[in-house]
DNA sequence: GGACGCATGTAATAGGTTACATGATTAC
DNA sequence: GTAATCATGTAACCTATTACATGCGTCC
């Protein structure tokens, strides 16, 4: 029995809550769910083969009119049970790392003026960000409204997702905004 | 010309403040600096050399009495002017990947007494990651007040990095307090 | 004698990105 | 015709983790 990597779990993840193609997953992964993984098609497609293989997904190909034909994943019982045993694992956080950081770390080295344009870039591309967190939340709030605090629900795990995400956007972006004022100011 | 890709770029950041060994350096990014990047030794050491065939950092010999001998790298005056214009150099995020999330993502598969145990873990370690960047925040308004508002300053871009690791552990504590015990009343 | 911290490296493997490759249909 | 969206895959390369490997000195 091979041992299943993150990435799996995350397209399990996916498939626990609808049935979906390789093409569908890498949506997911790329823009929607974004906030917690990412992935892109050429390392979603063999992933798939290989939750195949082990019996934790199964696929059924599906003719479509004006388009073409795409096959449908879905998650077999040993792969919902698999996947519910991972999240209670004992776990190790792997090091965050965020090149943005980075960059301000050694922001004493550049142009003040040259560097708060590239915060004020960024605060824009966080402020977007938190404004289509914002719209799922009110999607969330009106539709899913009875499943928010049911822990069985996968709309209640999507709630609790979504809130670190409007969190952690909320604060990078007051952050940055702080941080470009200092430097604007530094000129 | 080889490119030099972001970890090049954090080792760089840290011998622009001071001249470090290779253990040093692993060190700072094993622990202390984690909050924005990570990396272990056996990358290290390879990057290290990298960089010097590059022409970016220079090493010297050094021993030490009661330890083994050290091997002291300096940034260069190239590797500065390269630094300083990456800072300010167009750039696209990478996806964040956070497997805490992508966990909970599928948390309605669990117990929920199960996952607010592995929560209220997670939530002592951030806790006590906290408590840390608290520690150095203290040692830096008593230590480099005058620095903080100097952009131009390494202290001020430490600073910066650390306040936003400070606010990134508050909101995580606040909201794996608020998810352990949705799920704890959910028993 | 054994564990631990300092100090430096290599090798094997796993994970992830970018580029290559194909092909249908729809909208402009 | 040509760009965009849907749809699936492979190959080459780069990045990162884990394991292997060595050796000194101190503390218990």
């Amino acid at each position: 029995m091979q041992t299943i990597g993150t990435l799996g779990y995350a397209l399990l993840g996916l498939l626990a809550r609808e049935p979906l193609s390789g093409y569908d997953l890498a949506q997911r992964l790329g823009e929607r769910v974004a906030f917690f993984w990412g992935a892109g098609h050429s390392q979603i497609y063999p992933e798939l083969r290989k939750l195949e293989r082990a019996g934790l997904v199964s696929h059924k190909r599906v003719a479509q009119k004006d388009r073409p034909d795409k096959k449908v994943h879905r998650i077999t019982a040993k792969g919902r049970d698999l996947l519910a045993r991972w999240v209670t694992t004992p776990y190790e956080p792997a090091p965050l790392k965020d090149e943005l950081l980075l960059r301000v770390y050694s922001v004493w080295l550049a142009e003040p003026a040259q560097a708060a344009a590239l915060l004020r870039g960024e605060e824009q591309r966080h402020r977007e960000r938190l404004a289509r967190y914002r719209g799922f939340e009110a999607q969330i709030l009106e539709h899913w409204k009875a499943d928010l605090d049911d822990a069985r629900s996968p709309n209640f795990a999507t709630w609790a997702t979504l809130r670190r995400g409007l969190e952690h956007e909320k604060g990078y972006v007051a952050w940055l905004g702080w941080l470009a004022g200092v430097l604007e100011r530094a000129t």
